[in-house]
Formats: structure tokens, sequence, C-alpha cells
DNA sequence: TCTCGATATGTGATGTTATTACATTAGTCA
DNA sequence: TGACTAATGTAATAACATCACATATCGAGA
């Protein structure tokens, strides 16, 4: 079920940025990653991300304001489930998961309250193993 | 267990203004209902907001930068388990809820993956019955 | 091939949200 | 009193996001 999207010159580059990095990037870090590549305005990279984030190809992190690359490369569907970003706030490493029970209890929320969900967020902030321990 | 705090006035002030809306705020928002009270700059409604967040009587909504009173007025310490939200984008409404088996699913995969968590956020966007029906 | 419409892009200005830095005021307690 | 802490006032700045308008690119059909 994976459709295979056309990428854009600037939603290639955006994309590419998000992927080589090792942890959530807000969109001015990204701006200024791809000034050498003619980027020059914000908009170039909201607009890019507008589109990444409709193919699921990234994410948004709303709780640090920042872009992240679908930890499934392959299937960017997410098609079964919601899903959670576990996101470490010493090192910026964020784990993507989802969770079938957690997604049920959402659903049936919704349903017995009359909600049409649309989107969900689900992100939990706090501190990864390896830090944790470092 | 529910500690009654004394607030300063910019904290009453902030928190009567949450309390009386009838949806979330944002900081600039309730900074303009609040410029007849003497408030003048966005630091004093972040300053009253980050002890009312402490305390645990208000809420910030990640997803939308907005900030709503608890609407559990009189319990608001959220003792047992994670908070959700489910936020109408028509109306604005915000329905507090929380779910045991969302909280223990989370700490699982927390506990599984040895990651220490600070803060949860469970944010469900959508349409309420209320618009959905309209 | 030409024209049209849809999509993508470039650019500056503006709007919105949040923090930094520093000064002042008010309460607490030896 | 003096010293300390918490709260407040204010201006400036930083960080995040969108609007408005111009231009470019590309493909479907005349
Ligand atoms: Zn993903
Ligand atoms: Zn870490
Ligand atoms: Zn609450
Ligand atoms: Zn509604």
């Amino acid at each position: 079920m994976t459709t295979a999207h056309e990428l854009t010159k600037n939603q290639t580059l955006v994309f590419n940025t998000l992927s080589r990095a090792d942890g959530p990037l807000s969109a001015y870090t990204i701006l200024d990653q791809l000034r050498g590549d003619g980027f020059r305005a914000p908009l170039q990279v909201y607009r890019a991300l507008e589109k990444l984030l409709d193919y699921g190809m990234v994410h948004r992190l709303e709780s640090i304001n920042a872009f992240v690359a679908c930890a499934h490369p392959h299937n960017h569907s997410h098609s079964h489930g919601m899903t959670a970003f576990a996101i470490c706030e010493k090192c910026g490493q964020v784990s993507e998961f989802s969770d079938d029970v957690i997604t049920q209890r959402v659903r049936q929320w919704t349903t017995d309250n009359g909600f049409k969900q649309t989107k969900t967020t689900i992100e939990i902030r706090g501190v990864c193993a390896a830090c944790g321990t470092a």
C-alpha cells in the first residue's frame, strides 16, 4: 500500500536533511543547513515539510516544535495505528512506536463520545536508557 | 493529597481568566484580557502559567500552543494517570480524560525500554459530537 | 506547438509564540 | 536593620510560522 511519491527538488533536500540528522530538527535549523543549496526563506522549508507530512515520510513533534524523518522509511503508511514518540531531553533521540492497545483505547473513547478524530499526538518526554545510565 | 496553593495576584488573574474561558487560550490572548488589570508584557503571563502548570491547575495543549484550566478543579493532582485531551477544531472545546489502560501501556513501553518519562502528552484533534452533527 | 491550469518556487513582510536580561518591589527571617 | 528569597515590571530579542504576491515549471488538451 506504500505509494512512492515523486519528491520535488525542495522536498528532496528537506527530506534528506532530516534523514541524515540523528534527531529532530526545527524548521529553521533545516533552513540553515540548506542555505548552501539555495534556500533563503522559512516558507521553502515549511512548504516542503507540509507535503512530507502528508506523505507520512516525516513527523511533527508538537511538544518541541520540531520534525523528524519517519523511522519506518519503507512503510510510510502507519495504516493500522497511532504513532507514539519517546523524546529524550538529554540527547534528543526519538523512538517511534505504535501500540495497538493504546490505539484501541483512544478509538474507544472517541467512539463513546462521538468525537471524530483526525490526528492524535502521543509524545513521551524524558530521558532515554543510554542517557539515564551515563 | 490536594494541596491548596496560595496564588499570587498575577497567578490569580491568569487562573481566573482561564477558568472563565470556554476553551483554551493562548498566552497572548490572556495578556490582552488582562491589560485592564495592569498586565503589559508576555512574561507576566508566562510566569504565572509556569506556576499554575506546576500546581496542576492548568494544562498546556502542545498541539495548539494554548492553555486551559484543569477540568477537575478540586483535584489538581492527576496522581494516578496520564491526562488526555480531545480538542475540537471547530468550536475549541476541550475534553479532559484519563485512561488507566493507556497509562499502563505507556508505562509498559517506558519500562521495557529503560526510558524515564517525565511528562506525557496525549492530544486528540478532531470534531466533537456537537459540531459533528450540527 | 500553443495555451491553459495546476503545482512548485522565490521573496519580503508580517504575525505569533516564548525567552533573556536587568531593574525593582515585597515579604521573611536572623 | 541587613540579607535573603520570591514576585513583579519592562524592554529587547529570539524562535516559530504564515500571508501576500510574483515567477517558474510542467503536463493535458486544443
Ligand atoms: Zn513513522
Ligand atoms: Zn538520551
Ligand atoms: Zn486536569
Ligand atoms: Zn466542537
